[in-house]
DNA sequence: AGATGTATTGAAATGTTATAACATTGGATT
DNA sequence: AATCCAATGTTATAACATTTCAATACATCT
């Protein structure tokens, strides 16, 4: 439908640069979609775990565990890590999330319910992150993994530079 | 017999899955190659870092500061993290390591010298990587990158799954 | 409703990875 | 020898994550 991809730069291109961007929006998506596939598919998504997930949609920048600790103890009193790593853990196996290997950190799923190994660009300037999903980028790897002999299990892209904000602008403005 | 994979892929199959492998030689290599590096650079390949270096090359599975650390110990008595961390720093900063994210560990670099981001083939079952520099790869994120208008600085790829080795055997002998 | 089994949460301690801050050493240069 | 600076040593602490065991919530069966 709407989102054709393949040459598309346009398509591909993180609407969230492009204008400005009701984050509530974003958050209000995740999380419905995140109850309507526990429905479906039986899993919980209690209090914590919703809670976490709303703290990990909070911005486009990936967030660590001890920071979403630190909000919940301010909200509700004295809370463990263990509290915060279960919720994450559960919250990755759903595949409502990702985690962000480079930065020990956590970032909300764009496509949730779709199968990605998740592809990520991160600017090292603003620290926030988009999800890409480019096939040409998997492809290329799962057939170096073969003619390496290697039986793929899951891939591990992140991608750090200057996002359009942050960059320097254009030569020839 | 001889483990021929097909034609394209003999070419890129790492050499160590191969056959025996003398794996001093690794090692001595890579010494080699830093000291000689260093002569060029004026960079100091000191007595610990040289050592941790060699450490690193032990093996061709990536290995953690504090694994480094107990040899250390071990051989000379007290020594603190932050020793092993420096001789590290050193030797990403040379471009004679990397650091995988995923492990949070770290393996020689296999062609010093030569610019490479890295990508890295990891084998979940006996825990030994092979680096690869594959120009598909990256072309296709440097492309990607610049559809999202990213300025890209660098690339982490690992690449999680089985060796040619661990790997069930192939269907159809 | 009450009993029962399982999933989830709470709490404390501990383990693992990494850096900050400051003192000291050792070799090159003067 | 005096000076300088990179490298190293020493101590403490930050940042990230898991283990363990106890308590509670929830679904389901009777």
């Amino acid at each position: 439908m709407a989102t054709e991809q393949s040459a598309a730069t346009a398509a591909m291109t993180p609407a969230r640069w492009g204008e400005g961007h009701d984050h509530q929006h974003c958050i209000d998506d995740a999380l419905g979609s995140a109850a309507a596939l526990c429905q479906q598919s039986g899993a919980r998504l209690t209090k914590p775990r919703r809670r976490v997930l709303e703290l990990v949609w909070q911005s486009h920048r990936p967030i660590g565990a001890y920071d979403i600790l630190d909000v919940l103890q301010a909200e509700q009193g004295r809370t463990a890590p263990v509290t915060v790593y279960r919720a994450l853990e559960f919250l990755l196996g759903q595949g409502f999330i990702h985690r962000i290997e480079s930065l020990n950190a956590y970032m909300g799923c764009s496509g949730p319910g779709a199968t990605h190994g998740g592809q990520f660009l991160i600017c090292s300037q603003c620290g926030e992150a988009v999800e890409l999903n480019d096939r040409r980028i998997s492809q290329a790897i799962g057939e170096s993994a073969l003619a390496a002999g290697f039986q793929l299990t899951s891939q591990i892209i992140e991608i750090v530079g200057l996002c359009p904000v942050c960059r320097p602008p254009a030569g020839k403005g």
